[in-house]
DNA sequence: CGACATCTACGCGTTACATCA
DNA sequence: CATGATGTAACGCGTAGATGT
């Protein structure tokens, strides 16, 4: 893109027309009084862009040269999507801290709940070779209920334990699906 | 009615200057 | 006092939409 900023030919330009849109000055930067700061601000709250006819009167009223309440609007708004965009990342990063968080709670659950199956699994392949074994003098139909059958849920107890592998543990909370848990404790 | 030229306002990136630590 | 960081008024350029021819 041509810099026509940092030529020195385009500073006459910006000399010309700095006399030509600004009666009194050229490259004197003026900062625009308190007052007329405050005015632009209150009006900004209600209006981020000007109707022209308005820029006119908001010109008049403040002592300003329409261009330069122009300027100033389109500067306030640039600052203002600036610290918008800082505003909406900080909520996002905070979010993502929070999820981040949420997820390190439940990988630390998943693992858990992961070594406790393989202990019941492991104590159940144990009770059935010693029931094949026939060892076992209980003649009932009905097995007596162990220990490691009585700590587990009645919701854990609807699977077989074959499927409960490490493998499907894990893809509880990796690929899409972690988006489905991490949905839910939302 | 469509094509083209001109104007205007805007967003974006940048510059030049003021202010402050 | 010098200097770097930051804030801000103003600018140039590109572009979209409106308007005129």
């Amino acid at each position: 893109m041509l810099d026509m900023g940092s030529d020195p030919d385009s500073d006459c330009f910006s000399t010309i027309f700095n006399t030509l849109s600004n009666n009194n000055n050229n490259k004197i930067q003026r900062r625009f009084t308190d007052q007329q700061i405050t005015s632009l601000e209150t009006i900004f709250q209600f209006e981020s862009k000007l109707e022209p006819r308005k820029k006119l009167q908001v010109a008049k009223d403040l002592g300003l040269q329409p261009r330069q309440v122009a300027i100033w609007f389109q500067n306030k708004r640039a600052r203002w999507k600036s610290k918008q965009l800082e505003k909406d990342y900080n909520e996002l990063r905070a979010s993502y801290d929070s999820l981040s968080s949420s997820y390190d709670v439940l990988l630390s659950e998943n693992q858990s709940l992961t070594q406790q199956l393989n202990k019941l699994h492991k104590l159940m392949e144990k009770k059935a070779k010693s029931s094949n074994s026939g060892l076992n003098t209980n003649n009932s139909t009905e097995e007596k209920v162990s220990d490691a059958d009585s700590i587990m849920k009645p919701e854990y107890m609807e699977h077989d334990l074959n499927d409960w592998d490490d493998l499907e543990c894990n893809q509880l909370l990796d690929g899409d699906t972690s988006n489905q848990w991490l949905d839910f404790w939302s």
